[in-house]
DNA sequence: CTGTATCCCCTACGATACTG
DNA sequence: CAGTATCGTAGGGGATACAG
């Protein structure tokens, strides 16, 4: 009824790019492109989507995507007036296959290698006081 | 004779992350990862290598990457005394596969992207003068 | 709604010099 | 040979405010 809600889920936790950083693109690349896998979406959800990302990275993000080829830009009519959308191309479709093979490997080695990096960082207790 | 040349290819270029970054790790971790794919490296063979890297930069990745698991150190006797070699572990020969993928990603679809990065900025002339 | 324009900050990365 | 110790830097990312 209220009508603003994101029209997509929440967003999946993905790989988490920062315990290991397995980064294509920019810091947010490959979220957008999984954003717009299942249809093209408009700034303003793709915001909403992210949450936590500026409108400046956004923008620079969806920019240099462009730039690339990754997506299309175009406008739409709204009922309160302009709107813009955005759209995989299908060189970005291409990028879906290297997430998946990310997401892949993410599922099967990143445990392993978390609980290493703690087991290492236990035992070589570095910082602890100053 | 002379003994000191690199036992491994100057190294081969692989997927020119300067032009479209995909990374894996810090920016020389999956070069480590290539370098290693053939057996263990001395840390001296692998600066060489990986040339215009710093020891700094070299040790710090090294270091990480044996935090997570990807590497093991150990001594080795040497002619002229204490050497030290790197050498993938299990858990880092899966990289191998991701790396793979990005190679073949790359093969495959930078060619497009770079022809049409090159048509954007021909298109939109946004430097030139001042 | 869809961006620009600033400003700031932090972290990789790099250059250089020095040590066991 | 295999690193440490410093110092410096560039740029990617973030917060906030403003504009068409």
């Amino acid at each position: 009824m209220s009508g603003t809600n994101t029209p997509l889920p929440p967003f999946d936790p993905i790989c988490p790019m920062s315990t290991f950083p397995i980064q294509i693109g920019g810091k947010w690349t490959a979220m957008i492109v999984l954003c717009l896998e299942s249809g093209p979406q408009r700034f303003g959800t793709l915001r909403r989507h992210l949450q936590p990302i500026s409108a400046k990275v956004l923008t620079e993000t969806l920019s240099t995507m462009q730039r690339d080829g990754l997506i299309r830009r175009h406008l739409v009519e709204d009922v309160d007036g302009c709107g813009v959308e955005y759209a995989l191309t299908s060189l970005g479709r291409t990028i879906l296959g290297l997430i998946e093979h990310v997401r892949q490997w993410t599922r099967e080695h990143l445990n392993e290698l978390l609980r290493l990096r703690e087991i290492f960082d236990s035992t070589n207790q570095i910082n602890s006081a100053s």
